[in-house]
DNA sequence: CATAGAAAAATTGGATCCAATATACAATCG
DNA sequence: CGATTGTATATTGGATCCAATTTTTCTATG
């Protein structure tokens, strides 16, 4: 493997730490490229994306991105048109309202199925990225920890199909989530959530877990809500 | 257009009704075309798709297979390994039972928020397709106004998301229950709790719907468990 | 100068060809 | 005779080229 897969601001060695068993193809690559610019709202909603400038990005054909950028589309990251091209997806108030009552409902729930399984170990690891969520100050990270706090705790639900459209819903807003976290201050509030369902886990408390799961992640979409109609007009 | 996309079996115009917006590519109608036969059970589980085979039978190159191919292992139809190929994804028990507790989760939601939404003329046809059911005897048939029926009610909740997550997750296991259908007999139980939740929207009983769409997923997925666990042993 | 229409450029969808890898099978060695 | 290695074949991943379509630019005309 050459140098030649690599554009600038792309960390090949996590993603291959992340799958070692077999190498990546170009499609995985420049799909989980795209993938992160989009969530981490890097590349802007509206945004053309051109096959030939990315393909050119990756020193690659336009073969694999074409089938990096299906594969988006599949999840919803990015709308295409037949020859008319790739645009970063844009969500409308209602959708991303959507998402967020979605995504309530099926994290209050993962959070009661994870509860009975958690083990010291588990509780440990949540509770420093816990910690470690409220010292951070770089939205991007903060928006990472966010996820790793959260999954570390569903984890232990052993549902992979659950977790597999918790990550789905979750790709969908997390760049405007962190959009918010940049501009106004819903860190500490966020952290205070974190810490009152990490004390319901280790009480053992499934029900309370659940119910305080759905409240945290309703309360953000009610910030986000408001955030997004007076920025949007 | 000439015949040429058209394999034995696969209807167009059916697909053409759907987006009548903008031709379909040649990759969405391969990926339409292997969708249906997979979840109508016509490819079993473990069944190999060569590219070229494949490509053959539509008259193209492997170039829009591929890319077909990669969206249906999006959505968990397929499993492909690099350099060895894709097959029809065979579910676990174990998945399948997921998989139902999951959609007992998001229907019972769906119906929920759809019930205060439905119109007389929207009722009318639920009971058209609920009164189809229990008349009809073909599986592939009945598979299909299971289907319907559910989704002229679930409509009404205007909520896209949740129904591209119920279709989403009924795809990955409605051949097992179009299997399930062809051998024992569940249509008049199913039947019967058609009859009930048609009756409970009538009513305008949201929670009740809720409760008898619930309890409705998850007899079906008892009934495939015991079926399933007998016939692998 | 604005605008309709045509030509040119840009862009995507698809076909064909080549490279990389896996599988099947025969030849060889213990 | 069984295991192993080498070779041929099959299959997938990717590059290059061509066709179809859209977008842009240029030009003629009022």
């Amino acid at each position: 493997m050459t140098d030649r897969f690599i554009p600038p601001g792309f960390d090949v060695m996590k993603f291959a730490a992340v799958d070692v068993r077999q190498a990546a193809s170009a499609a995985d690559i420049v799909y989980e490229a795209l993938r992160k610019a989009i969530i981490e709202g890097d590349l802007a909603e509206g945004e053309n994306l051109r096959q030939d400038q990315i393909a050119q990005m990756f020193n690659i054909s336009r073969i694999p991105v074409r089938e990096a950028l299906s594969r988006l589309e599949q999840h919803g990251l990015i709308t295409t048109q037949r020859y008319k091209g790739a645009v970063v997806a844009g969500l409308s108030v209602e959708e991303i309202e959507e998402i967020f009552e979605f995504r309530a409902l099926i994290e209050a729930e993962v959070i009661r199925l994870a509860v009975p399984n958690l083990d010291r170990q588990t509780l440990e690891k949540a509770r420093r990225y816990c910690d470690a969520f409220d010292r951070e100050t770089d939205p991007h990270r903060l928006g990472e920890i966010n996820r790793n706090f959260h999954y570390s705790l569903y984890e232990a639900s052993r549902r992979p199909y659950y977790l597999q459209n918790v990550r789905s819903s979750l790709d969908r807003i997390d760049r405007y989530l962190r959009a918010q976290l940049t501009f106004t201050n819903g860190v500490p509030r966020a952290g205070r959530e974190h810490e009152a369902i990490l004390a319901a886990c280790e009480q053992g408390d499934a029900e309370l877990a659940s119910r305080l799961t759905r409240d945290h992640i309703l309360d953000a979409g009610r910030s986000l809500m408001t955030f997004l109609r007076e920025q949007r007009g």
